[in-house]
DNA sequence: TCTGGCTGTTACCGACTTGTTACCGACCCA
DNA sequence: TGGGTCGGTAACAAGTCGGTAACAGCCAGA
């Protein structure tokens, strides 16, 4: 799910950016009113949440050129703090009003009641990387020269994972180690087992890999083919 | 539009039904919190005002009976206005949250807000996709080939609802026993056994069944035919 | 008061996952 | 040359997962 934060408080937009960034959200920014329509026009995101006092366009400005067009939900932030204000942007249509500061915790749990209420679908789940697939939310792995997908368990979506979001790149044993099992969590053998494992699914011959290299001593890549 | 208050403190009972009666809403009254889901169940309202401080059964636990047998929006009126309180109102399934001493006018805005969401979000009474039909009103499914609905128990309900609001799409594991038991509600044991019940219910052959797919590790999905 | 339905809990089963161990060949270094 | 390490391959055992079924307690309705 992509949350677009709109503030032109720098340090604030970095602060609220974190704090959804850890709650497990995707975030967009942007900076004033009119980057901020752009930016929905151009990726629409999942919720807004929208501070009032922005440059070149002011936030119920653009609350109501994107209600205009869109049902997204928003959330305003804003010092504003009398009746008036809420008053007036709880009409102009956004769905909850929260004065700063705010607590990140409310701001989070506010932000779920919201989304509980759309009922928003997951953020986008299928990474494609020339001619292997790997659809997230149901855990399946497929070639484009395959009818069928492959089922992969936990650890193997784990560890292609990290290899298909960065295609190309040498990662080191004890970062794909510590991806997958987290800290403390994992060894070499292991390691080793879950990419024979992996091979096994994925690949045409497993005995001659093509999307997963292994670099001896540092670590393995995904490499596929043309790249 | 109906609204029931629930409210022990008698004068502010008064103080808000009148000003939602001005506002051009139905009010329903309850002072404690057993007559608050009584009356809930003989006469459902469209939105609950709720306090939390209340005798018999306190606020979280008439959201949380509530909120096991309908989506009605929550809007919770309380003196609590530490962060935890106002998390946990939320969390346990209300839409809005205002501390006392509130004032009418924004009280009337964010009610109009939560309305508005609702009006958006509500999906129609029926549910039908791909042969599969849901009367959410009746409780009842009913498949094309099927001269008859076959009638569902709640969680039963909640479960296929959950489902067909998404066709196509996997729901973790989690996500489902929120959605069917609230937070702190179930666990995947319940999940498991009531998949099992619903399919035995709606599958043309349960253990091979077509409707509810199972994604290993993952969740389920509403798979119908041809999707 | 009794009964049937609902729901949570427990039990059992087979399939699958994952950690661990074992073995092999290739490679490097003293 | 021998020992050690590394990466690939395979097997085994313990634990988890999902399906199936039964039991018990609770509650609403007759």
């Amino acid at each position: 799910m992509k949350v677009l934060v709109v503030e032109d408080d720098l340090a604030l937009s970095d602060v609220v950016s974190f704090t959804l960034r850890r709650a497990g959200y995707e975030v967009a920014t942007a900076h004033d009113g009119l980057a901020a329509v752009e930016a929905f026009e151009q990726s629409p995101s999942d919720l807004i949440l929208l501070d009032l006092n922005l440059p070149r366009l002011d936030g119920l400005g653009v609350c109501r050129k994107v209600r205009s067009v869109s049902d997204v939900p928003i959330i305003i932030l804003s010092v504003r703090a009398g009746d008036e204000a809420v008053v007036r942007g709880l009409e102009m249509g956004a769905d909850d009003y929260m004065v700063k500061p705010f607590s990140p915790a409310q701001l989070v749990a506010r932000i779920r009641a919201v989304m509980r209420r759309v009922g928003v679908s997951a953020a986008p789940t299928l990474l494609s990387v020339a001619g292997l697939s790997l659809d997230r939310s149901r855990g399946e792995a497929q070639r484009d020269d395959e009818s069928a997908p492959v089922r992969l368990t936990g650890l193997e979506q784990k560890l292609l994972e990290a290899m298909m979001l960065h295609p190309g790149q040498v990662i080191p044993t004890d970062a794909l180690i510590n991806t997958v099992w987290g800290p403390e969590g994992g060894d070499r053998t292991m390691l080793k087992q879950l990419v024979y494992r992996l091979r096994s699914k994925i690949e045409v011959d497993a005995s001659k890999p093509i999307y997963i290299e292994t670099v001896p001593g540092i670590g393995y890549a995904f490499n596929p083919p043309n790249v």
